[in-house]
DNA sequence: AAGCCGGGGTG
DNA sequence: CACCCAGGCTT
C-alpha cells in the first residue's frame, strides 16, 4: 500500500531527507496465526471451548476488566484475582452499583489504585449510556482506557482491526525491524509498523486473534530475555534474529535512581481488639485506600518522640517497636517503623474508624501490611504468597521485615 | 518527554 | 539484586 502517496512516483535521491520515510512492512501473519491456532494459552478471559469460563460471544465487561487488571501486571498475579473480582461483580452494573469501599477491598494488594478509582467511575458511566461503546474512540472516552486498551478491547470484543501497541508488540515489532532507537522513544516508530498488520487479510478476518497471538508470542517465545528464536513462526522474517542482536532489543533509556523515604506508623488498639485505621487521600500514592496513620514519608527518618504530634491519640502510652518494615515503590524506597498502644474505649479521632482486625487487614495496600509483623503480639504474616505459587519452593525468607 | 503510580515474578 | 509486566494520567 501507498504511504504517504509517495509509492507510485520514484523519489529524486536529492529530496529524500526532506520527504517522510516509508513505514516499514512487516512481516506476513499467517505464521504467526497458524503458531497461535496450536499453542495459544488458556486464559480465563479468552473466549473458546478451552477454557470454558467464557463460551459464545466476547463479553466487553470481562475483556475490558481482564484488560484493566493486566496494566502493568502479570497474567501470573492477575489469574486468581480476576475469577475472585468477577464472582464479586459479575456484570458492569453489579461494579457501577458497588460501594467504592468494596471496589477497594477487592484490589487490595493489585497496586496501581488509580486502576480501580477508574474503573468504579468508568462502570458508572457505562451503566448511565447502556453498554460499552464498540469503537476505538469511543472506549477512549473512558476513565483508565487508553491508546493500548482502547485498541485491545476494540479489536478482542468487537472485531475491529486495530492493533494495541503493549509491551509485547513494542518487543516483537523492534526485533522483527531491528529498531535499534530506545523505548519509550522508539514508539513513534513501531507503532505505525503495528498498525500496517492490519493491511492483510488474515489479521483484518480474526483481529482479536492475531493481537492475542502478537501478545502470546511476546509472552512465551519473544521473551525480554533468552528468546526461543528456534520455535519461532518467524524466525525466518525477523531482522534482529538475523543480525543477532535480539537479545539487546529493544533498547531502553535508563530511569531515574529511586529515592529513599521513611515513616512511622502507630497502630492503637481499643479494648475489644479493634484497629484505629483511616483513608488516604483520594489521589495521589495508594490514594484512597486504607491505613495505619502516621508520619508523613519523608527523607529523614523519624524517632519515636519527633513523630509523636502525627500520632492518631493524644496522652497514650506509645512503644515502638524492634524492627523496620520495607517496601518497594516503582520509584521509592520506603522504611517503616511501627509504634502501639492500647486506647479506651471511645469515638474514633474525625476521618478515622475502629475496625475489626479481620476486615481490616485484608483491604490493606502491600505496603502498609509490611508493618503488621512488626506487631506485638503480630497480626498477620504480612502480604500472602501468591495462589498460583502454592508451595513458594524458594524465598524462605520474607519480604519486607529488615533487622 | 518525563515523572508518578504497586506489586510480584524471574533470571 | 535488576528488570519486566496486555499502561494511564498529569505536568
Amino acid at each position: 500500500m501507498a504511504v504517504g502517496g509517495l509509492a507510485s512516483a520514484p523519489v529524486p535521491p536529492s529530496l529524500a531527507p526532506v520527504l517522510p520515510a516509508a513505514i516499514p512492512t512487516p512481516p506476513p501473519a499467517g505464521p504467526l496465526l497458524a503458531w497461535y491456532d496450536r499453542h495459544r494459552r488458556t486464559l480465563p478471559w479468552r473466549a473458546g471451548p478451552a477454557t470454558g469460563a467464557m463460551p459464545g460471544e466476547p463479553d466487553p465487561y470481562r475483556i475490558w476488566l481482564s484488560e484493566v487488571m493486566l496494566q502493568q501486571t502479570t497474567v501470573a498475579a492477575v489469574g486468581p484475582r480476576y475469577a475472585r473480582f468477577l464472582a464479586r461483580f459479575p456484570d458492569v452494573q453489579a461494579l457501577a452499583e458497588a460501594p467504592w469501599e468494596d471496589v477497594a477491598a477487592e484490589w487490595a494488594g493489585l497496586g496501581y489504585y488509580a486502576r480501580a478509582r477508574n474503573l468504579h467511575a468508568a462502570a458508572k458511566a457505562v451503566a448511565g449510556r447502556g453498554g460499552f461503546p464498540d469503537t476505538e474512540a469511543g472506549l477512549r472516552e473512558l476513565p483508565g482506557i487508553g491508546a493500548y486498551t482502547a485498541a485491545a478491547i476494540a479489536a478482542i470484543a468487537f472485531g475491529r482491526p486495530t492493533v494495541p501497541v503493549d509491551g509485547n508488540v513494542e518487543r516483537v515489532v523492534a526485533r522483527l525491524l531491528a529498531i535499534r532507537e530506545p523505548l519509550p522513544g522508539a514508539r513513534r516508530l513501531i507503532a505505525p509498523i503495528a498498525a500496517r498488520f492490519m493491511e492483510q487479510a488474515e489479521p483484518r478476518a480474526r483481529p482479536g486473534d492475531f493481537v492475542q497471538a502478537l501478545f502470546d508470542l511476546g509472552a512465551t517465545l519473544c521473551t525480554p530475555r533468552r528468546p526461543a528464536c528456534a520455535l519461532c513462526p518467524w524466525r525466518g522474517d525477523c531482522e534482529a534474529q538475523r543480525q543477532g542482536i535480539q537479545e539487546s532489543l529493544p533498547a531502553k533509556t535508563p530511569k531515574a535512581a529511586r529515592k529513599q523515604r521513611h515513616g512511622l506508623h502507630f497502630l492503637a488498639r481499643d479494648p475489644a481488639g479493634r484497629l484505629l485505621l483511616r483513608h488516604r487521600p483520594p489521589e495521589g500514592l495508594l490514594g484512597g485506600m486504607l491505613e495505619i496513620p502516621g508520619a508523613p514519608w519523608r527523607e529523614a527518618p523519624w524517632s519515636l518522640e519527633e513523630a509523636l504530634p502525627h500520632a492518631p491519640l493524644p496522652g497514650l502510652a506509645w512503644a515502638l517497636r524492634p524492627g523496620l518494615a520495607h517496601h518497594g515503590f516503582t520509584h521509592m524506597d520506603l522504611d517503616m517503623r511501627l509504634a502501639e498502644a492500647s486506647a479506651p474505649a471511645g469515638p474514633a479521632p474525625p476521618g478515622m474508624g475502629w475496625m475489626e482486625p479481620a476486615v481490616a487487614l485484608a483491604a490493606l495496600p502491600t505496603a502498609i501490611r509490611r508493618l503488621l509483623p512488626l506487631a506485638d503480639p503480630p497480626l498477620a504474616e504480612g502480604p500472602e504468597p501468591m495462589a498460583s505459587r502454592p508451595s513458594g519452593a524458594r524465598g524462605a525468607r520474607k519480604k519486607g521485615i529488615r533487622a
